[in-house]
DNA sequence: GTGACCTTAACGACGCGTAATTGTGG
DNA sequence: GCCACAATTACGCGTCGTTAAGGTCA
């Protein structure tokens, strides 16, 4: 089984029937979850629908969804809060880091002071940098 | 219309059809949506149901949902990640004041050094306010 | 010309809301 | 004894997945 880099993965390279056999699900099945907005296969000149490695990892969370009984709108709704979920634990995350650095960074703005004056910084005139 | 207040929407008051009637949906339909475990309404000593004002919001939340095109699992679901964002989102919120305050805190501990002086002048800010 | 793709339509299975039935409690 | 509630069952309607039919591109 060949690894996929991150890029790689986006690269739309299933035809509808190879893409149905890896989710387990009739092609048409696809075609429906597409109508309905859950998916969003990239398309060939011809017309025709490629999909990525992410679009059959979406499949297979749809999968998941509807065996859990959900109709194909609640899943569309259930993806889309999941994402905002993820997005937000995301940006928690960033927010602690964050306030820890801007405590470190009003600590060194006072400390400036107290190093040996051979290392001082002139805070009138700057040091250059900022 | 009577105010309630927030404790006051907590107390269970409407019996089924009541409360059916105010969401305008069939009193049957609270019973499946029990059943679903989209709803759980205080029982009275006999076993009856009784609905207070956040399980008519709630209820309402439902029609809306199921309004939308999606089945009772979907609602469930959908609720619960709804309840979720909220939560993160007021983390996140939180998370902002406690940084500006730690960073104000901070600016504190050093400055308390500073203001015993009498007539004293900030020479880094400047003379004036602030 | 033979596949695999495309779209649209038809079918069966299932979920949901309503209504009917029977029993019980205040 | 009456009315509202509880629980179960039956029915109609819409959704979903599959299959089939007919057209198009490589």
């Amino acid at each position: 089984m060949a690894e996929r880099t991150g890029h790689e993965r986006l690269r739309a390279v299933y035809v509808i029937s190879v893409a149905a056999e890896l989710a387990g699900v009739h092609p048409q099945t696809l075609r429906i979850y597409e109508r309905k907005g859950l998916l969003d296969p990239a398309r060939t000149g011809g017309g025709s629908r490629r999909y990525s490695d992410l679009d059959i990892d979406r499949l297979r969370r749809i999968q998941d969804l509807t065996a859990a009984g959900l109709n194909l709108e609640g899943v569309r709704r259930v993806i889309e809060l999941e994402d905002e979920v993820n997005r937000l634990r995301r940006e928690l995350a960033r927010a602690e880091v964050e306030a820890r650095e801007a405590v470190e960074r009003t600590h060194r703005q006072y400390r400036r002071d107290l190093v040996p004056v051979a290392n001082a910084v002139d805070l009138w005139r700057g040091s250059g940098r900022r």
